[in-house]
DNA sequence: TCTTGCATACTACCATACAAGTCAAGAGAG
DNA sequence: CTCTCTTGACTTGTATGGTAGTATGCAAGA
C-alpha cells in the first residue's frame, strides 16, 4: 500500500516500501520537533493516520528506537524520547572524532577539484544567510557530507548520520540563537586550511566548529526542561 | 514494579523478548562465523528452528541488517552481507577516531582507581596467552569498554560496539594468526602512556594497535576470496 | 485521609493469514 | 538444439487477530 501525499518520486520504477515512508517521515517529523520528544505515540494511532497496518508502524518504530530517536516501552506505549544530554554530548563527541580524522586526511592530500565543490558550496551558503534555518541545515549537511566523501569515507557517513540526528534535534529548537554567518566563516577557515595543506589547523577548525553547534545546549534545556531527561 | 534488593538476574521470572534473544543468537553466530557471509537464512527456516513465528525473526533480521551484518533483498531473500573490504576500513577509521580521542581523554587527566583496573586486566590477559581466541577477545571487548566507560563515553561505547562486530567477523577468521602476546604488550604501552600523562603517546599507541588489528585482512580475503564482496 | 482490590481500557508482543514479487525448471514452438 | 513463455514454488511485505502486561479510575474498607 501507498503512504497518500509522499508519492511523488514513486512514480519511478522504484519500489520504497511502507516501512521506509515510514520511517524517513516520522523520523523528519521528530527532528523537526512536529513530534516533540515525550510525545505519545502509538502504533494503531499511526497505522490509521496514514491508512495502513500496525505491522510496517512497529517496524518503523523499532528502527527509530534503534536511532534513539524513540522509546518503546514494554506493554506500556512509545513516545518520541527526550532528549538526554550525556548522549547528545556523546554524540558530539564521536562525531567531532570522525570529522577530525575526516579532514586531517583531506588536508594532507588536497584535490583541487574537491576544494572547488567546497568553495562553490560556500558561495551558496552565503547566499542563504537571512534565509530560513531549514535551508541553511540542509545545505550544511550536504557540506559535511562532502567533506566524508571527499575522504573516500561514505561508509564513515552513515555513522556522522546517526550522531547528527541527536544532534539536530536540539540544534532545531536554537534556530532563533544561531548565527549562520558565524557558521560559514567557520565552514570558510576548515576549507582555507584544507586547501593550504594544514591538517593541523584543519582539525582545530572542524572541532571549534562542532563544539559550537552546542553551546545552546543549556540554554535551550533552560527554556524547555520538559523535553529533556 | 521491582521490588527492592532484587536485581534483574536474581530472577529467573524476567522476560526477555523473543526479538532480543532471536537478535543476540544471530548476531553472535554471525560473527563467530557459525554463519558465513553469503549463507542464505530464511525467516521461515529460522522461525520453525527455534519454534516461533516468523514475526520476530523478521524483526530481529531488521535489526542486524540495520547494522550491516544481514542483506534482505526483498521478495528475494535475505543473506549473511559479505565481508565489504571498504566497510571494514571505515568501521576501524570510525573506531580509530572514537578510541583516539578517547585515551587522549584519559591520558590528559589520569584517574589511579583507573590505572589499577586496566592494569589488573593487563595481568588476566597475560595469564590467557595460549588460551583460546574466543577468551582474549572477550577480554579484550572488556578492555576497550574500561576505557570508553573510564572517559565517561558509555553512549560513544555503543558506536564502538557496531563497529567492533565488523572488524571482529575478520579476526575470527583470523584467529590462527594474530598474536595474544603482541597485543597484550600494545595493550601495555597504551596504559602506560596514559599513567603517565602522555597523550601523544597513547594516542599513538592506540591508533597503531587497531590499525594491526586488521592487518591480515588481505591475507584473509585471499584465502577466503567466497566471504567477500 | 489513605490504602487495597478490581474492573476496564489501553499497550506492545507474537501468531497467523494473505498479497505480491522473484526465479528457475520445464513445456512447447521454432 | 535454442529460445520463449508459463507455471509454481519459493521469498519477503503487509494485514489482522489474539494474548499478556501495565496504568488508571473507582469503590470498599481501614
Amino acid at each position: 500500500m501507498q503512504l497518500a501525499g509522499l508519492d511523488a518520486a514513486s512514480l519511478k520504477t522504484v519500489r520504497v516500501s511502507v516501512v521506509d515512508q515510514l520511517y524517513a517521515t516520522l523520523r523528519g517529523a521528530i527532528i523537526d520537533n512536529d513530534l516533540s520528544p515525550g510525545a505519545r505515540i502509538s502504533e494503531t494511532e499511526i497505522a490509521q493516520h496514514y491508512g495502513v497496518s500496525r505491522q510496517p508502524v512497529r517496524e518503523a518504530f523499532i528502527k527509530l528506537a534503534n536511532e534513539g530517536l524513540l522509546e518503546i516501552r514494554p506493554q506500556r506505549g512509545t513516545f518520541v524520547a527526550k532528549i538526554s544530554r550525556p548522549a547528545v554530548m556523546d554524540a558530539r563527541f564521536v562525531r567531532e572524532a570522525v570529522e577530525a580524522d575526516i579532514v586531517k586526511l583531506l588536508a594532507q592530500a588536497p584535490e583541487p577539484a574537491l576544494i572547488a565543490d567546497l568553495r562553490d558550496q560556500l558561495v551558496r551558503q552565503r547566499q542563504i544567510i537571512g534565509g530560513s534555518a531549514r535551508d541553511f541545515m540542509e545545505a550544511d549537511e550536504a557540506f559535511h557530507h562532502t567533506l566524508a566523501a571527499g575522504a573516500g569515507k561514505e561508509n564513515a557517513w552513515r555513522v556522522i548520520v546517526e550522531m547528527k540526528a541527536q544532534m539536530d534535534r536540539v540544534r532545531f529548537l536554537s534556530s532563533m540563537h544561531f548565527s549562520v554567518a558565524r557558521l560559514v566563516d567557520q565552514h570558510t577557515q576548515l576549507v582555507d586550511a584544507i586547501a593550504a595543506g594544514d591538517a593541523v589547523g584543519a582539525e582545530q577548525a572542524i572541532r571549534f566548529h562542532l563544539r559550537g553547534i552546542l553551546q545552546d545546549l543549556p540554554i535551550i534545556e533552560q527554556e524547555h526542561p520538559e523535553y529533556f531527561r
